[in-house]
DNA sequence: AACCAGTGTTGACGTTGTCAACATGAGGCC
DNA sequence: GGCCTCATGTTGACAACGTCAACACTGGTT
């Protein structure tokens, strides 16, 4: 089974599907998502992608997996070098970075986190790429004990507290619930951003 | 085809399709509902609910509204009497409420929460539902700032960074991606609620 | 007895995900 | 070159879905 690395009738149609796919969820939302017109939009026909997903699921998991590698890479490079000592400035860093990546790649983080795809355990791509998204917050956790600006607690579990409230509010965020006249969106973020800087701090 | 007549006329039509639909969501996912099936199981034709709901939008919109009030119902309860002086063990019982009622009733919190129904804010019981329970989180900070026992800030805005740390930890439940081998669930819902008590109290 | 609004049924249509059968093209083998 | 093989793409078909239109029955009011 080799890969052939050039192009068949269509280009790439893997890659192709995928990103077609979000942007009709983008457009449309994931309910929207359908396999007849997502084939239609690229001049291909309504079964061609079986060639390289197996059922709706799967593509739907390759645009999770992807959302992951995307996501890893945004809280990475906020989180930045790790020579560069651990700071309160490198953490808000890498919460903004995860409450933009939801904000800006909504489709994605829907699809990641919306429970959309059924077994994310069974997708040893899928839950590899989460665990590593979640590993550089651990890190980034570990790091700022390390300097004492974040109490001693077991990371994981600590971590765990953090992914709640930034995740509790992202989903908040993109699924409008926040957008009241009373209610200022950005101030939102930074004062939960804040809330959970002060539960991290040693008292 | 002939049915027994005095069954004609469904006993509460209504009110059985919001509890059928609630049981196979818990079965089959909210994607799984089938408003055919549906009928099918309350032994009525496949279109016997257009009589009462305008569509299967409609009907998600009632099970969300039904879960809305049974969600401040418990969220009130658990805060309990507004005679009995504010108390952390009181917020913790909300605090608990909480996560066990979208442990308890996934289906209706996902329903809720899941941006399954189209404009939340464009039905009045619903927006109004939703309002009312995120008072019962309201009042309890305002009660606890009168007690001191809570810091000064925008009940608001402390009300939503709680609100955000505890969804997102009820959705990480439901959604499964906590119950992971080495994480004991019990102690992620402690430990979250202890630094959102930390987060709440005056430095 | 006649009516009528509320409720439930049947038939039909267009759309969806998916399978089976068929067609086509690229690259290796002689 | 000629051929073979497999990966890739297409067409046809089917059951299931949400929904509309037309029809049928029920129970209460006049």
């Amino acid at each position: 089974m080799r890969k052939p690395k050039h192009a068949y009738h269509h280009g790439d149609l893997r890659q192709a599907l995928v990103q077609q796919a979000l942007v009709t969820i983008q457009e449309q939302g994931v309910e929207g998502l359908t396999l007849r017109q997502t084939g239609e939009r690229l001049r291909v026909s309504r079964t061609a992608l079986y060639r390289h997903f197996a059922d709706k699921q799967a593509l739907l998991a390759a645009v999770a997996t992807e959302g992951f590698a995307l996501f890893e890479r945004a809280l990475a490079e906020a989180w930045g070098d790790a020579a560069v000592p651990a700071s309160r400035e490198r953490f808000y860093r890498v919460g903004r970075a995860y409450v933009d990546f939801a904000q800006r790649h909504p489709s994605h983080y829907r699809v990641m986190f919306g429970r959309f795809v059924d077994n994310v355990a069974a997708d040893p791509g899928l839950a590899g790429s989460a665990d590593r998204a979640f590993g550089v917050l651990v890190t980034a956790l570990e790091a700022l004990q390390g300097v004492g600006l974040v109490r001693r607690h077991a990371p994981p579990e600590l971590a765990v507290s953090v992914w709640a409230c930034t995740h509790g509010l992202a989903m908040l965020l993109i699924d409008g619930q926040l957008s009241r006249p009373d209610l200022d969106a950005e101030a939102m973020v930074s004062s939960t951003l804040d809330r959970v800087w002060d539960f991290l701090t040693p008292r």
